[in-house]
This record gives C-alpha cells, sequence and structure tokens, in this order.
DNA sequence: TCCTCTTGTCGAAACGTTTCGTTTTCATCG
DNA sequence: CGATGAAAACGAAACGTTTCGACAAGAGGA
C-alpha cells in the first residue's frame, strides 16, 4: 500500500506488469497458477503486487471469465434471528471458499422477491440459495423464469422445481408437537398457522392434523386460525382466541416468531404459561433459556442444513452438475422445557403412538 | 422471458439491439435516459427487451462506468439481532436507492476484517457503512489503507480518521445505567466491561465512573470485570463476580448480549432478578418484553442511526462529496423495566445530579 | 441560398481482466 | 549439427457495457 493509488483509482494488473517488468498475461498467469512461470519471475510480480497493493477488479474477472464469485442468498427477513444465523454460516462458509454472500430478504412479499431476484440477476450471481415466499406450482414457475443459475432451495419447497431441496420434515415437526400437548392430556389444542399454500405451514398443520387422527382424537375447526409467519397478527390472533368462552387449553405455534408473539400476547392477558395454557412452539429460539417461560419447541436442525445447502450449491457450480432436484429431509426433534404442562382436567392417553 | 436464453447465458444488450434494428449506443441510451431518442424508437427497444427479458450485466456495467451499484455493510456478527436489524434497515433503504447491500460479519476479528474489506475492496463497492473492530489510532491507520471509497462510521470510532461518524453518546449510556443503580441506593454496582481498546466499550465504563463521581461514591475496581461484547464471556463473569462473598447489589452490562449472558447465569446459579440483584444492560433487546426479567435497559436509537448512515453515505457517494470528518451523536434514554429495583439496606441518594 | 443549430442515431474506443495462440529460448536427442 | 519439444513469456482478442465524437437530416435565421 506504498503508493500508486490516487484518489480511490486502486491499482491495475497492467501497473503490476509494468512494475514487475513483465507482460499482463504473465501476471494473471502467477495470480491464478495458470500456467507455468519461472520463480523468479513469480518472486518478482508478488513483489511488485504488494508493493502497489493491487487488488484484482472482481467486475474486470467475471466479465471475462464469465463467472462471478458471489454466492445468492434469499431470505425471508434478516432481522429474524433464525435466519440470521443462516446467513452467518453461509457467510462464513462462502468467504473460505473464496465466494462473496449477497443476502437480501423478501418480507414474504412476491414482488419484493422478484426485485430481489432481478437484482441477483444482474450481478450474475454464481449461485443461489433461496428460502422461497411462497409454495404453489404458480410461483414454481415464476421463480423459475427468474433463475438461470445452479439454486438450492432451504427449509421450503416449491412444486415441481428442478432445484435440489433441503429442507425438514415440517409434517412430522407438527405432529410432534401436537403429540407432545395430546400425551399431557390436552384435548382442545389450538394452532396458529401461517400463510395458506407456503409448504412450510401446510405441512406443519398437516402434522397438527395427524397427531390428532392417529389418536382418534376430533379437531375443533374453530381452534385452528390463520396467521402468517410474524409475531404480531400471532399476538392478535392469540387474544382472540383465548378471549372466546371455550379457549383452548394448548396451542401449537408453527414459527419461532409466532411462538414469540403468543408468549408475548398471553403475558399481556396476565395468563400464566403453562398453568393457564400449555405452549409448543416449532422452531428454537436462539435465547430461548431466558424468555419466560422457556417454551418447549420442536427444534429442527437448521444450520446443518443450511451448511448442506452450500456444500450442495459449491458442488454444482464447480462441477457445473445439473441439480439433481433430490429432496433431502432432515429431522426435527422436541425439546422439552417449561411452556407445557399436563392437562387439569382430561385424562392423559396411553402412550404408544 | 420469452426466448433467447440457452442454458444459463443470458442476453445481452446487442441481442436487444438487434431485435429492436437499432444500434447498441441507442439502446444503451433509452436505458439509462442518458441522450435524447425518438419516443418510436424507445417503444421498440423497449418491446425488445420485454420480449428476450434482457437484464444488463452489472459487472460490465461497473466495468466501463467506473462506479458499482454497491454498498458494503461491515457489523460485528451478522447473527446478533442488534446487527440484523441494522442490515435489514441498509437493505432496505439501498435496495430502493437502486443499490445492492454486501453484508459480512468481522466477529469482532482482525483478521477477519481485513478479509472483509480486501473482498470489498475487490467487488469495489461504491461506499462502505464499517462498525469498526477496534478504535486505536493502529487500527484506524489500518483502516484507511484498506478503504479506498466514501465510508461511514456506526456506532463506533476510530481516532482521527477521515470519515463520518454517527454514533451514540456513549458516556451517556453508561452513565445512565449507572446513575439509574445508584439512584435506587445500590452501592456496591458491579460491572463487565467489553474490550479494551474499544471506544464503545471504554465510553460506557467511563460513564459508569461518571456517574459515580457526581455522587461522591466510591468505586470497588474489584467488581469492574473485563469481558468481550459476547454472551459466554459475560456468562462466565457473573458466575464468578456473584460467587464472591463480597459481591454487588447491582451489574452494569455493557452490551445486549452481556445482558443476556448475565441473565442467564443468575438463572442457572438460582438467584433471583431484581431481589438478589438489580440489572441494568445498555443497547435494548429486540424481544426485551418476554425475557425473563424483561430488563431494565439504556436504548441506542439503532435505527435511524442507521438511516442517517446510509443517507450521509449515498449523498457521499452521489455528490462525490467529500467526508466531513463530523461526528453526529445520537443520545440513548432509559428504559425501565423490571430488572432493577430499590437496594434493600442503603439509603437512597437524593437526587440533583 | 447558405450557414448554423438541434435532434436522433450510429460506430468505435475504452474499462481490467482471462484466455489462447504465437514466439522465443534452450535443452535433448538422433 | 539440425530437428524436436518443452518451458516461459508475450500479444491480442474478447467479455458487455458506457461514452464520446461523428454524422445525417431537417428546422430556423440571415
Amino acid at each position: 500500500m506504498a503508493s500508486g493509488d490516487e484518489r480511490g483509482i486502486l491499482a491495475t494488473i497492467k501497473d503490476v506488469a509494468k512494475r514487475a517488468g513483465v507482460a499482463i498475461s504473465t501476471v494473471s498467469a502467477v495470480l491464478n497458477r495458470s500456467a507455468p512461470v519461472s520463480d523468479e519471475t513469480i518472486a518478482r510480480v508478488e513483489r511488485a503486487v504488494a508493493e502497489i497493493g493491487y487488488t484484482p477488479h472482481g467486475a474486470a474477472q467475471s466479465l471475462r471469465s464469465g463467472r462471478s464469485r458471489m454466492i445468492g442468498l434469499v431470505v425471508p427477513n434478516i432481522a429474524n434471528p433464525h435466519f440470521a444465523s443462516v446467513a452467518r454460516e453461509v457467510e462464513n462458509i462462502c468467504l473460505n471458499a473464496g465466494y462473496m454472500t449477497v443476502v437480501y430478504s423478501t418480507g414474504q412479499d412476491f414482488e419484493r422477491e422478484s426485485q430481489v431476484l432481478a437484482m441477483m440477476r444482474m450481478q450474475r450471481v454464481a449461485g443461489l440459495i433461496v428460502i422461497p415466499t411462497r409454495s404453489d406450482a404458480d410461483h414454481g414457475s415464476h421463480l423459475v423464469g427468474q433463475i438461470h443459475v445452479p439454486t438450492v432451495l432451504l427449509d421450503m419447497y416449491v412444486e415441481g422445481l428442478p432445484y435440489d431441496v433441503i429442507k425438514t420434515d415440517n409434517v412430522e415437526a407438527g405432529r410432534l408437537a401436537t403429540a407432545h400437548l395430546l400425551d399431557l392430556g390436552h384435548r382442545r389444542i389450538g394452532i396458529i398457522v401461517g400463510i395458506k399454500g407456503l409448504a412450510t405451514s401446510d405441512d406443519r398443520y398437516a402434522g397438527y392434523v395427524k397427531a390428532h387422527t392417529e389418536r382418534d382424537v376430533a379437531i375443533d375447526e374453530t381452534l385452528v386460525v390463520a396467521g402468517d409467519f410474524d409475531q404480531d397478527l400471532a399476538n392478535r390472533r392469540t387474544l382472540e382466541l383465548m378471549a372466546r368462552p371455550d379457549r383452548p387449553t394448548a396451542i401449537v405455534a408453527i414459527s419461532n416468531m409466532m411462538t414469540l408473539g403468543m408468549l408475548f400476547a398471553l403475558k399481556a392477558m396476565k395468563l400464566r404459561v403453562p398453568e393457564d395454557l400449555s405452549v409448543v412452539g416449532i422452531d428454537d429460539l436462539e435465547f430461548a433459556q431466558i424468555v419466560d417461560p422457556p417454551p418447549t419447541v420442536v427444534a429442527t436442525p437448521i444450520l446443518p442444513m443450511a451448511r448442506r445447502a452450500i456444500e450442495l450449491l459449491l458442488k454444482q457450480i464447480a462441477g457445473n452438475e445439473a441439480p439433481t432436484g433430490r429432496w433431502e429431509i432432515h429431522q426435527p426433534h422436541l425439546v422439552i422445557r417449561d411452556s407445557a404442562i399436563a392437562a387439569v382436567v382430561a385424562i392423559p392417553l396411553a402412550v404408544d403412538a
């Protein structure tokens, strides 16, 4: 960084070549180890690079070579700790692999997703990890039209898309949460589902139904209320649900933010958890241990999933492999903490499931 | 997206020109509104763009024009909700301004910071918002050598750097937190400080001292213990501090994660907050309301600060303005919740400060 | 009528790399 | 000793844009 850069104009490979007294192509060969160069020349070039503080121009590289060193990560909301930790993981691994990560939030919004994908296209990212906003086939074909690079779908699938998918068994997650409550003797279990048409939400709800069916317990459809994936609406729905005379004795929340919204609503209503109401969330909370009460949740192995997604993606990019369109399903598991206890009146069911 | 793109090779401006029957430069003029073009030609070009689904090649644009549409955001840790919300805000505003955001975590690590800045340089980002890892002059000159674009420092300053700085009054934050406890009658107040040499940490500690001095209360230096900014070490330090026979009656934690670590440690020790120990944190917690207990904190207006930082940065980039090197200081304020109550033995001080 | 100005369009150069075919040098071998 | 080949270095084309000077055509003024 000694000299040579005035006013933000950085040194170019040409400057390096001149200083080292070699051709541009030789500098390139040294930098990329792409052709045999004598030890002496290598040394001269490297010295020149160090002296003038040369940093290659990424845009020029990717323009010429046709490959960019960027990977796009599209998540619903980076402010959600769940996705933030995914971002952190992706960022880390990619940096080590020499890739830059570009993270963007869609806010579960269709148009915004398009806007973000357009940006990604413009930057000609080398690959994409996407947590889609919706799961229907319409949305799928829309996505396909927008994406022209190796892509791995994370946490959520879209019907009939030619990408690899890393996901949790969401039906099992819903089943696990609900079964836990049923086995604790609860019979009136509310559930706040997410956006209809979102596989994550639909599947988790399917698990809720499955757990009931397995145990031959009837579902009161009025206890199934619609939310989105966020805190506010879950909060409101909880308020409504608990204001009813025939309120549930337990609730399942199908996302971490919804669990939070729910707990917050209950606190505002001065209802005690778990004494007045048992709660089971899906997706673990970052700081669960100091939440009041520490919630019982079905945790999904999001970090291993994220790692696997990049691994697959990098392999696709490197090997120029076509995506297999395969689903890789990771299993969730129940983490018992303090937000769910046995129902007071009902007789616990024999556990055998 | 009708045709023209096979195998991920996207259409170029040349394809558009051919299809519209005009010169490349005319297409460019239409797309950038950079020269007068007849209405009829505009229409023809726009139709061609739509028909073949043309997306400009960002790398080529920035190579030729010398300006990139990217802004870099360098934060300590994206997994920390505090910084994640900054990221969300920056991302949002930048997207609307036509810029892409590239977020990276340094993990408060010097080398990693270099690595990240090198990446940013390689991508020739148009501007940078940085939350630095250290504040000393050495680090400052190191930063200057690494940065060649308009830059705004957020939340933390580095001595004698020619960049604009948006920060909180950290001395006041420390003072506010400590004064609150002193005014509640506490006389043995512990503090877990961050990394020495970090302005944020040093200043907040200075505020702690200031509050004591103002009230003529002596400080027991052994109650001042060193942490980093993270959860784990704060946890350990709390354990140590509370294991002492002459343990404090209150503690100040100087970051959100440290507050969390502290609360967690106290919970593990089965100490009640605030009955056994009063706690005041600095920086608000995203989900404070459902933390047990909801902590009393000194909140910093991080989102307005972030907004202001981008505003300043975009202005610098657009106007080719030199940074003013000015400091803009935002005031923190006390948010009283449930983690701090009056000391049991001591007589509260008359409040006049 | 001629000159000038404006409007619309074009062609070519340039941005900083990678890549590939070519040239130079020199050792090896028949 | 001349041919062969490998190793090292070079030069130029190309990637997809923006930008700028040039040019044609028509309008307006003297």
